[in-house]
DNA sequence: AGCCAGCTTCAGAAAAACTGAAATGGGGCC
DNA sequence: GGCCCCATTTCAGTTTTTCTGAAGCTGGCT
C-alpha cells in the first residue's frame, strides 16, 4: 500500500533533483528517503526515476509527480481545516442570548474571541429566555445565555450572573428608590417574562393584579412611556433606556434574575463553543463590575 | 501525525455505527480499532464521538467525517489512477509509424491491446522513417516504427521483420518476375525513400540514372499510374496497390528493407509504451507469416 | 585510471501498529 | 435500584514497519 508520506518523499525529491537535499528537507536519512522511494516503485512495479541519481523523471513519475502534487495539497488542506475545528480556532458558533446581555455583554465578549480566531462564525440571536432554551434543546443554537428556569431537563446551566430588578417607569411618574413592594400597590404593572419568575410572596400579590403582560421588550417600554403602566426589568436592560422612562432601584434585594449559560446535556460541545464558554466565564468579572452585577455565590 | 488510513478507520465506524462491525470490515481486531480512534482524538485534542458506544458523532465528528469522505475518495482515486499507469492499463501511447506498418500490421496490433485496456489513448501519425525517427529522438512518439538507419545515436533499436522489395509498374508494363537489375536498364526508376536506402552496388548504378524522387508514398504510385516510371516498394507496401498497378519479385534476395521498433535510447519507457513493445514483438510472427514477412535472424 | 559525491544496501534499533486477554463501563432488563 | 450482558477500552507482548549509521557501489569528472 502507498502511504500519503510516501508520496511526499516522491514529490519532495521530484521537486528537489536529488535524495541528499529531499533527505534534508524531510529531516530524515538518505538511506530512508532511498528506501521509501525503492518501496513505491515496487508497488507500482514501475521506476519513476530515469537514473538512480533521480534528477530525471520517467513519464511515469512525472505523472505520479502530478497527480500527488495536488493530492498532498488537498490532503494538507483537509487535515488543516480538521485541525481548526478541532482546536475551536475555526467553525461556527451558533448563539442564542436574551437581549439584554447580547446587546451589552456578548459584544464585549466577543471582540476578543473573533479577533484572536480570524476563521470562526458566529450566528447571534437576542430572544427572551423560553425561547433561548427551546432554540438550545432542539439543538439549533450551540450555547444560550438566560435567566434560570426550573427543571431544566435536557440542559446543562451554568450561572453566570445575579442582577437585581429595578422598577422602569417615566421619569415623571415620581418614584424614589429604594422602593418597598408597598409602594406600588396602587400603580398599574406590566408584567413582563423577568417579572413573571419573580416568587417573593409580596410581589406575587402584586402581581396578581396586573392586567397586562408583554413579553418584547420594546414594546414593554413603549407601553410605560405611553403611561400605560410601570414595569420591573433587570438591572442591565436599564443600563440604555429610551428618552422619558427612568429605572428605580428596589428595596427587596431577593428581587433578582440569575443569568446563566445553557448547553445541551450530554452533549460533547464543539470546541469552537468549548472555547467560547471559557472565554466567556474569564470576562464574565470585569464586566459584572462594570455593569454593577453580583457574581456571589456562582461558579 | 494523522495518517490516512486512521481517517479511513473512523469515517468506516462512523458508518457502522459501532467498531465492532467497523473491525470486521477492516479486517482489524477490536482493539485495533480503538487504538486507532483513540489516537485521532489524541491528535486533535476533541472528541468525535459523545459516547464511547461510538453511536453518535459530535459536532467535530460530522465535520471530519464530511472531509474525510472526500479526502479519502479522491485519495483512493488517485492512487488507482497512479496505479493504472503504472501497470500500463492507462495512459496515452504516441505512435510513429512508417504507412506500410501503420496500415496493415498496426490495426491488427491496436485492436487486441485496447481491447484489453479501455482507459489507455492512442496517437498514431503515419509519416516517412526519417520523421519517425526524429519524433521518437525529440520525444514527440514514444514508440517508433521505421526501417533501420545507420549511426542511430540516440535511439534503441529493436528489429522487427525484414521485407523484401518488389517493382511496382503499371500492369501493362510487360515485366514478369523474378526480376534482375538488367531487366530494368532501360526503364524510368523513381526513387523513394525506401529505395534510396538500397545499397547493392548493381542498384546503386541504376540509382544513379534516376531523374525523379518522391516521398509521398501516394504521389509515388500517381507517377507510376501515369507512366512516369516505376518503383521499387517493400512487399508489405504493395499488399493493397491501386488499380492499374502491379507488384513484381526481384531475383535478388537481398534487396529488403528491415523494420524495426524504436525507443529514445537510455529513456525508461513509459509502462504502456513497453506495453505495447511486449504486444507487438509477441503478435509479430503470425502477422509476418501472413504477409510474407522474413523474421530470420531476429530477435 | 582513479577520485568523489551521491545513492544503495545492510543490519540493527526504534517506532508504530496489531493482537488476544482481561478489565471496564453503559444500557437495558427485571 | 441493582444486576447482567455486551461492546469498548486497556494492557502487555508480538509483529510489522520505518529509520539510522556504516559500509559498499556507481557513474560522472578530471
Amino acid at each position: 500500500m502507498i502511504r500519503t508520506e510516501a508520496l511526499r518523499v516522491f514529490v519532495t525529491v521530484a521537486e528537489c533533483g536529488n535524495i541528499r537535499d529531499a533527505a534534508e528537507r524531510l529531516f530524515r536519512t538518505q538511506s530512508a528517503i532511498s528506501m521509501t522511494l525503492k518501496q513505491i516503485e515496487g508497488d507500482l512495479g514501475a521506476p519513476l526515476f530515469e537514473t538512480d541519481r533521480k534528477s530525471g523523471l520517467t513519464d511515469l513519475g512525472r505523472y505520479v509527480q502530478g497527480v500527488a502534487t495536488v493530492l498532498l495539497r488537498d490532503h494538507d488542506n483537509a487535515i488543516r481545516l480538521i485541525a481548526g475545528q478541532a482546536r475551536g480556532d475555526s467553525g461556527r458558533l451558533r448563539l442564542a442570548s436574551v437581549p439584554s446581555v447580547a446587546a451589552l455583554l456578548i459584544p464585549e465578549v466577543l471582540r476578543d474571541f473573533l479577533t484572536a480566531r480570524p476563521l470562526a462564525e458566529v450566528d447571534l440571536v437576542d430572544t427572551d429566555s423560553a425561547d433561548v432554551r427551546r432554540l438550545v434543546e432542539t439543538g439549533q443554537a450551540d450555547i444560550g445565555i438566560a435567566s434560570a428556569a426550573g427543571a431544566e431537563d435536557g440542559l446543562h446551566y451554568t450561572p453566570l450572573f445575579q442582577d437585581r430588578l429595578k422598577l422602569v417607569c417615566r421619569f415623571d411618574a415620581g418614584f424614589v428608590g429604594p422602593l418597598d413592594w408597598t409602594d406600588l400597590t396602587d400603580t398599574a404593572l406590566i408584567l413582563n417574562e423577568t417579572a413573571a419568575q419573580i416568587t417573593t410572596p409580596a410581589f406575587v400579590t402584586l402581581a396578581a393584579g396586573a392586567r397586562l403582560r408583554v413579553r418584547n421588550v420594546t414594546s414593554l417600554l413603549a407601553m410605560v412611556q405611553a403611561g400605560v403602566g410601570v414595569t420591573l426589568l433587570p438591572g442591565l436592560a436599564t443600563v440604555a433606556l429610551p428618552p422619558g422612562l427612568v429605572a428605580v432601584p428596589l428595596a427587596d434585594s431577593s428581587c433578582t434574575r440569575q443569568v446563566g449559560l445553557l448547553r445541551r446535556a450530554g452533549r460533547v460541545p464543539s470546541p469552537l463553543a468549548a472555547a467560547f464558554q471559557a472565554h466567556l466565564v474569564q470576562c464574565i468579572a470585569p464586566l459584572a463590575q462594570r455593569f454593577n452585577l453580583d457574581l456571589a455565590g456562582l461558579r
